[in-house]
DNA sequence: GCTACCTATGCAATATTTTGCATAGTATCT
DNA sequence: AGATACTATGCAAAATATTGCATAGGTAGC
């Protein structure tokens, strides 16, 4: 359902192809809504149908046609209800699996799970810095956004705040982990004289 | 996928019947993974099916039966498999409705949002209180913790610190929508002198 | 007595998401 | 020359999740 209103939403500035939505969703509005390609070219068949967008084609040199979707007036219509409707408040649940493994540390996968939140570190440092760029570029000046912006700093806020409190967290949890590994008795190693 | 091995993974401790897992899934373990009671009485069939839980009934006065689901030794392996096995690092995306419709702000809905704003800020204080008095209950001392215990606290320090996190943000963002109503034009209130 | 909610289980339909496949030309690196 | 990656679109199947319904007795408040 979402999904649907996260691509209008997308549509509101500037008109673009699947392709380019489905590179979008990797990016800002990925952060809060992710979705592959295909769902996306399967959404925007849908929207078609209800006429909330139409398309252009546009020819290019050697490469496909790209079919440019724009919001239609109704799609408009359709989208600032929806904003208004009622809100199933899901309090988010940090949907990653990591969670479940670590309520299953043992000695045998204490390491394997470190080296886990290692990579999410990276992985996280990298996104951060992507979102601490945009928003030096686009909105070093909140004060002055016009109102919609200002919705959009908001979520932005949101995933740069998310992201550092992530980032301590993994910190602590590494040092955590590495506590407990000195405490240890050291079985496996230890040459032990059978 | 992931649920089944959240499901045994809440039968490590103790045995517990479909209805125990559900409530056990709007606390501690939901937090990083929701399962309706549907979905649980579900997974457990397959798991049964697979043997890696089994079951016994309890009868009780008046009441339906329980069955009491627990780990069998094959279970037991396949979910420390499970851990060790690879792992689609797909970076939290915090999916909430909210964020796409803050892409949307505008006058009309400023209001609105502010409002669903408030109410996941009194959600949010609800659990968090929840996960600060089963910190104190249960983990005041971490270091003592034997160390699967540990991976549960933390997991528990995930949800702690994305919940104060959250609600920083949500006064940082309605400190802001309040400053963008100042400077609206009172247009709709105003008395035109037409 | 009626209403509402809690314990306790589960089926079925629908909606959503993920994964695999398919096509086709261009560009870049080795 | 061949491998890999990027642009660009889309179908179909499988896995997961949500929503509605169904049963059945107990407890608590009005």
């Amino acid at each position: 359902m979402a999904l649907r209103f996260a691509i209008m939403t997308a549509l509101l500035d500037d008109e673009m192809s699947g392709y380019d939505l489905a590179r979008a969703f990797d990016k800002s509005l990925g952060f809060f809504w992710h979705a592959s390609h295909q769902q996306i070219y399967r959404e925007l068949k849908n929207l078609s149908e209800r006429s909330w967008v139409a398309h252009r084609a546009e020819r290019q040199a050697g490469r496909p046609e790209r079919h440019l979707y724009h919001l239609t007036p109704a799609g408009r219509k359709a989208l600032d209800a929806w904003v208004l409707q009622g809100d199933r408040m899901r309090l988010q649940e940090s949907k990653d699996e990591l969670y479940i493994k670590l309520y299953n540390l043992s000695e045998q996968n204490i390491d394997y799970l470190a080296g886990r939140l290692v990579a999410r570190r990276e992985a996280m440092m990298e996104r951060l810095y992507l979102y601490e760029r945009i928003r030096r570029r686009h909105y070093a000046d909140p004060h002055s956004l016009p109102l919609r912006r200002k919705g959009v700093y908001l979520a932005l806020l949101s995933g740069i705040s998310q992201g550092r409190q992530y980032l301590a967290w993994v910190d602590e949890a590494l040092e955590i982990l590495a506590g407990a590994k000195e405490e240890l008795p050291a079985s496996a190693v230890s040459i032990d004289p059978a």
